[in-house]
DNA sequence: ACAATTGTAGACGATCGGTCTATAAATAAA
DNA sequence: TTTATTTATAGACCGATCGTCTACAATTGT
């Protein structure tokens, strides 16, 4: 019926290392979204990226065309992971609206607090980066928080719904305050080695929509 | 009596360009001021700085003793300009506190116009860039956020006393999730090239505070 | 056997932060 | 006046590292 995933008949040089192409691609974007998200993308070199999955400098061009392509790569998967994640809690029938949303606060501290603080949200910290950036790269940025921004704008709306939130609110106003002050709560967190000001921000968060 | 400021008895070559050391030095820590604004510590070189005022490299240690302590040095010229745009807003007698706090506001939406979102704030941009920074400026750049926290939190308890403000609310707190606002509000604002996201994180603040 | 394809390997030039020596221009001491 | 000392300029230079490129090794198809 239908083929083996890899190609059956595959010409050209085998990979040395045990990976597929396609594996080593993913493989170089995961290091990268962990790389760019603790030192940033323009101070990050593709050496480390590159030492850490066991390729050759030289195969990196094989599997992108530039650095920039492969950020734009790497913030696409980013951005991606992160959606998945707000899905999984935004979408807990388990839970009310509201507490979904609680739900993911603690999902992210207890990330925050697993990468001691270092990592933070790659979306944001490029953000902050965008003078030495490519300019491409702004409007992607952008449209990804718009994104995130669509997705809690309907779990708010599923909120009025239940009760939990008035009608009266602009849903699509307050989901954009939300991801203005998370990035900010995010920043600080990093600086203070501590997930209060995380905890903080959603206080008052919450309080707004009561 | 007192003598001359400038040291009337000065040895060794004077400087060339007109200025008197003390004057290149700050001149030097002002441009570092805008270009470490625009586009960070890490991906900036000494020399984009120094050809713009037209300091040789060779001079630069003898003005500074390494990159390292030339930023320390930003940091705190760039703390203490901002300090002093606090100050000068918060004490403005003319008006109410939290009229106090939307002049200030409005005084920094007309600098990201100004600058055309390019620059945004120092001491927020550094700390995104924390995982390629020298490790002592986080300390540094969590001292200014601390200071200027406290110089809210002052305007707050005005307004406290001026029944603008709830004397229910802590004001030390929200002071803390004023500025943690704030800094997400600027990275936005950039990234969308409005000064909306400022706008629009205001607006919540102040319902906030009613 | 030879072309086409695919991944590997390291050379390469540019640029960085930081340091070095040489020297110019002033005053102090001789 | 001459020489020493101080202060600032000037840019060459070094090792490290950046992103990119060219050569080639290893496989399959004809």
């Amino acid at each position: 019926m239908t083929q083996k995933q890899t190609n059956p008949v595959r010409r050209g040089r085998p990979p040395k290392n045990g990976y597929s192409p396609e594996e080593t691609r993913q493989r170089l974007i995961r290091q990268g979204i962990e790389v760019f998200t603790e030192k940033g993308f323009s101070s990050s070199g593709l050496d480390e990226i590159l030492r850490q999955e066991k390729v050759p400098k030289g195969s990196f061009y094989h599997y992108f065309q530039s650095k920039e392509a492969f950020g734009e790569a790497v913030i696409t998967e980013y951005a991606q992971y992160f959606a998945n994640k707000l899905d999984r809690n935004f979408n807990n029938e388990q839970l009310s609206p509201m507490q979904r949303l609680q739900s993911f606060v603690d999902e992210a501290c207890h990330g925050m607090q697993k990468h001691k603080f270092k990592r933070g949200c790659l979306i944001g910290n490029l953000g902050q980066e965008l003078g030495s950036l490519p300019p491409a790269y702004r409007v992607q940025l952008d449209s990804v928080f718009l994104n995130w921004q669509m997705r809690l704008g309907l779990l708010l709306q599923a909120a009025q719904e239940a009760g939990e939130l008035s009608k009266d609110e602009d849903t699509k106003a307050l989901s954009a305050f939300f991801w203005i002050g998370w990035e900010g709560a995010i920043l600080k967190s990093k600086l203070e080695i501590s997930e209060q000001p995380i905890r903080l921000f959603i206080q008052y968060f919450m309080r707004l929509c009561r």
